[in-house]
DNA sequence: TACTCGCCTTGATGTTTATCAAGTCTAAAG
DNA sequence: CTTTAGACTTGATAAACATCAAGGCGAGTA
């Protein structure tokens, strides 16, 4: 890794208030790799090599079975994924690849097992990862069974809609396509919902989403901290 | 607790090698309970007041959302649930009752977030549990979005069939309502997919299940590791 | 300007699942 | 033995979602 590389790694609030020789030992036979985009970086079934850190990019992970697939989760900046794997020396569960060109910090699986053992810092901080993404899926699996489809993707469109004001508005961060597979629909019925959120304000033009109104959307979609409030 | 409680709940795998200081701390503020059939016992929404240890008996772990409730999971002896709310000092995302009279052991949750701090091995113990649950998850969701209910219901019957012979037989663990919940659909639904299930050699009568050939049903079913093995 | 390739939309149709409404069966209480 | 309440099944119908087949639309290319 580049001294400056290095620099910017250690400076991640992964590591922080990590004793030295834990940080060594994690960087020892560490990647730090950009990727182009569309590249798939690991597939369910193989060994867990190592843990990734994801420093800039958007990364798709998902699963597939027989000739179906859908997306599990859409990273970002600061997400590491596939914990559970490395921690438990298994297979992956999940593919991954990138949505865009990416820049990713690969932690050797060993050393990181033995990181959480030698340093309390970092193993605490890892069991909290696990705990965040464990609720995070008990959460994905309430919205999964007890939504429709068109509640999931009204309940996405208030998510990503900043700010408190009525009117908001973004754009989105992927595809239509990832966004189905996100939300667990064919593209078509995503296409279809957007069009019966039209009578509650929601209007799309190309990559733009508009709320005219979120109270209106929020009395359609019902949103409740227990599924949607990532930080509870 | 009663000194022969004691006795049993301090040989629970939970506690293996771990320091007399650790345990005595979370056994300090714990009961030890016996509940009847059907009662509550937390509901999403509360502070996570204690870690719960199923000693003897079903639980029933399910969410609600609007009018609608699904199960999530049913637990039996050496389970514990909602360790990552614990863990966090959250809210419970999922509520919880017996379905059968259980005996429990309810673990004060700042105790267990203590003991994790101060005894190593308990925190890899909980640590290690929080990546199995997590990994389970992961399946739970795979076999939702990528499978139709009568293959989740088939799959389920695999697991449950014993041995390795061509034909098995098993005794339903619960309720067909419950089941039904767990599965992902009405009681009615549930009742047409084992009618459908009938050419592949699975016959219900009353509580019990036979299966005539395993590999036929298997055959429909493609059971994958990855979504039901859940060692892995 | 025309062209082309993806992506997205729209329409027609079929499958899967939910809902409502009877019914049947079963097991426990009287 | 009868009664009865709850669990389960079955039928009819509707909603949600998938699939197949065109078609539109916009960003890049010539």
């Amino acid at each position: 890794m580049r001294p400056d590389d290095e620099s910017e790694v250690v400076a991640l609030p992964l590591f922080k208030d990590m004793k030295e020789e834990g940080v060594r030992l994690l960087l020892k036979g560490a990647y730090h790799q950009r990727f182009p985009s569309r590249i798939d970086l690991i597939q369910q079934g193989q060994p867990a090599d190592f843990l990734y850190v994801v420093m800039e990019g958007q990364i798709e992970v998902f699963s597939s079975h027989r000739d179906r697939e859908t997306t599990v989760s859409v990273l970002g900046p600061g997400d590491c994924f596939i914990l559970a794997a490395v921690f438990l020396d298994q297979v992956y569960l999940k593919s991954a690849r990138t949505l865009t060109s990416s820049r990713l910090l690969l932690l050797p699986a060993g050393a990181v097992r033995e990181a959480m053992r030698i340093d309390p810092v970092f193993g605490h901080r890892m069991a909290t990862e696990l705990a965040r993404g464990f609720r995070l899926l008990v959460k994905e699996v309430n919205n999964l069974k007890l939504r429709t489809s068109l509640e999931r993707l009204a309940n996405w469109i208030l998510q990503q809609a900043p700010g408190s004001s009525p009117e908001t508005s973004f754009i989105f961060p992927f595809d239509k396509k990832t966004l189905a597979a996100r939300v667990g629909v064919t593209p078509e019925v995503l296409s279809r919902n957007f069009a019966s959120l039209i009578p509650y304000g929601v209007t799309i033009s190309g990559k733009s989403v508009i709320v005219k109104d979120r109270a209106v959307l929020e009395q359609f979609a019902r949103p409740t901290p227990l599924i949607d409030d990532p930080t509870v």
